[in-house]
DNA sequence: GTCCATTTGTCCGTATGTATC
DNA sequence: GGATACATACGGACAAATGGA
C-alpha cells in the first residue's frame, strides 16, 4: 500500500488527497465507485478520522467526489452536458457560487457556474457541470 | 451584535459563514479589509477555533476571502481581468482546479478555471479570476 | 416494525509548528 | 525575544440517516 510520511515537507491530509486522487483519475476507483469509509482510511493510513475528512474536504471541493450521507464518499459521475451558443458581444467568466446559488441551482460541492454577460449587463449562470458554450 | 442559534437547524459554522458573507457582500467588509482573528470571532460568538476555521474554510471555497499566513485572513481583491477572444468552434467550460494546478498557475482558494477546448480537442486553461472571455 | 451497525456531520478540546510583526 | 495568527494533527463525543438482520 502506498505510504504517507509524516516527516515529508507536504502536509499529511494532503498527500491522502494526493493518494485517493491518483486513484480516481487512474480509472482504480471508477465513476459512481465508493472510496473506502473514513474509519477504514483513517485505520488503513494510522491517521485520525479528522485528517482523513480533511484530505476527502480537499477532494470535494475540487469536485472529485460527492458525498451522500450517510451512505458513503463516490467518485463524481459526470452529468450530462448541454451546449449553449454564445451570442456576438458576450462575455464568459467563471465563480464558485455562493451557498444560496447551490442550493437554488441543486449545485454539487466543487462546481463551479459559469458566468454569461450580455453587451447591456444582463447576466445569466449556468451550472459548470451540465453546460459548455461555444462559439459557432 | 448578529446572534449564533445553537438550536437552529442550520450548522453553527454555517451560520457564523452566513454572517461573515453578509458583512462581504454589504460592503461592510471591503475588499482588502482583514476579518477578524480566527480566536477573536471564537471568542465573541462564543465559539471554538475548530468551529470558527469550519465557517471561514466556507468562504475560501466559495473564494469570497484569502489568507495570508500568518497575517491574517482578508476580503478578496478583485484581479484586473484580460479579455480573450474565443475562435470559432471553441468549446468552454470550468471546473475546479486540482490542487497541482492551483500551484503551478498561482491560483487562489475558490478560483475555478476556464476550460476552452478547439475543434481539434486541444485544451488551454485560465485563471477565471483574471480571464474573461468574449465571442466578437 | 424494531434493533443495531455503519457512515457522515458537527462540535469541542488540546498540542505543536511556523511565519510575521 | 515575545506576542499574534494561521496550519496541522490528534483525541473524544454525540447526532442523524441509512440499511440490513
Amino acid at each position: 500500500m502506498a505510504m504517507i510520511d509524516h516527516s515529508a515537507d507536504r502536509a499529511v491530509f494532503r498527500q491522502l488527497a494526493d493518494l485517493l486522487r491518483d486513484r480516481i483519475q487512474s480509472g482504480e476507483l471508477g465513476p459512481g465507485e465508493p472510496l473506502p469509509s473514513e474509519l477504514r482510511l483513517a485505520q488503513d493510513h494510522g491517521l485520525s478520522r479528522t485528517t482523513v475528512r480533511q484530505a476527502i474536504g480537499q477532494l470535494r471541493t475540487e469536485g472529485l467526489v460527492t458525498v451522500d450521507r450517510p451512505r458513503g464518499t463516490f467518485v463524481r459521475v459526470p452529468e450530462p452536458v448541454q451546449v449553449v451558443t454564445l451570442a456576438r458581444g458576450e462575455h464568459v467568466g467563471a465563480r464558485m457560487p455562493t451557498d444560496a446559488e447551490r442550493r437554488k441551482h441543486r449545485l454539487g460541492e466543487g462546481v463551479p457556474v459559469l458566468v454569461v454577460t450580455t453587451p447591456e449587463g444582463t447576466e445569466t449562470v449556468h451550472p459548470a457541470d451540465r453546460v459548455q458554450l461555444t462559439r459557432p
